[in-house]
DNA sequence: AAAGACACCTGGGAGC
DNA sequence: TGCTCCCAGGTGTCTT
């Protein structure tokens, strides 16, 4: 489900409810996520109060007092908020109980989230090393082009990397390759600046566009209020294989690349 | 050191 | 209807 636009839709549509309230109740019904959801220093944060409620990357944090709550919802997790009424679910696996009608709950069937607790997010293992947030000025052309002066990889992996930049998943880079008519299969050290500028341009704008129309909804996405998104709406290549090509009728290809069905168009794109 | 393969899980859809 | 097989939005870790 989620790459960086569904992340940052779910952010802004639990924040409301979030800040400024209190947990007054932890439920873990599922101790095992990706990795062991550590419990008992997430009971800890009982009778806090949620001070701001953020992302980066596709992690979300949730600042209480004392430490915060990092929270990646990997490949099917939701995070949402619900009515304190509401009977779990076979794969909600946890629950933050609020001191108003609401409670925020963790949904996830492949299990392959996290959720961690640390008094410095930043300095987590997990977010330590990470690239920096593609709607930044530090990530342009000049930035992308540098580290791809080392690397062997093709394009899209280095799109992909997290140490890169962050937040552009499977589906957005191959969206993003295609606005820029740049080839997946290309070799990162022999794309010039010109067209990693054009690249990152790409990269903006269509991230930027499917946080604007709440994010894609492929399966079962929902942003914090169980609403879906809209933006597969406007999906150029990502599962059109075979299919027309918007901008000049060529059918769209598929090719694996580290693992990942990628989607482009053998025309616009070299 | 970098790049590729594999692993973790469940559910949904296609094909028989 | 029901079985089997394949695929899926991520990313840490192991192997070359």
């Amino acid at each position: 489900m989620p790459e960086l636009p569904e992340v940052e839709t779910t952010c802004r549509g639990i924040s409301d409810y979030l800040v400024g309230a209190r947990v007054v109740e932890i439920i873990v019904r599922t101790p095992k996520l990706r990795w062991p959801i550590p419990t008992k220093s997430l009971l800890q944060l009982k009778g806090e109060k949620i001070v701001s409620v953020r992302r980066r990357a596709k992690y979300i944090i949730l600042d209480c007092e004392s430490s915060s709550i990092i929270i990646h919802l990997g490949m099917s997790g939701q995070l949402y908020m619900v009515n304190k009424s509401r009977v779990h679910q076979k794969h909600d696996h946890l629950d933050f109980v609020l001191n108003s009608k609401w409670l925020l709950r963790y949904t996830d069937p492949r299990r392959f989230g996290s959720v961690m607790v640390s008094p410095t997010p930043e300095d987590h293992d997990r977010l330590r090393h990470l690239g920096p947030e593609p709607l930044t000025e530090e990530f342009d052309g000049e930035y992308l082009k540098s580290l791809a002066n080392k690397r062997r990889v093709c394009v899209k992996s280095l799109l992909m990397d997290a140490s890169v930049v962050v937040g552009v998943g499977n589906i957005y880079a191959s969206e993003s390759l295609y606005q820029a008519g740049v080839h997946p299969s290309r070799q990162a050290n022999k794309i010039s600046l010109q067209r990693y500028d054009k690249l990152v341009v790409a990269v903006k704008r269509v991230l930027t566009k499917a946080i604007a129309a709440g994010g894609t909804t492929l399966k079962d996405f929902v942003n914090g209020e169980g609403k879906p998104g809209y933006f597969q709406q406007s999906l150029n290549v990502y599962g059109r294989a075979a299919e027309p090509c918007f901008q000049c009728g060529t059918l769209i290809k598929s090719v694996v690349i580290s693992q990942r069905t990628t989607y482009y168009c053998p025309k616009c794109q070299r």
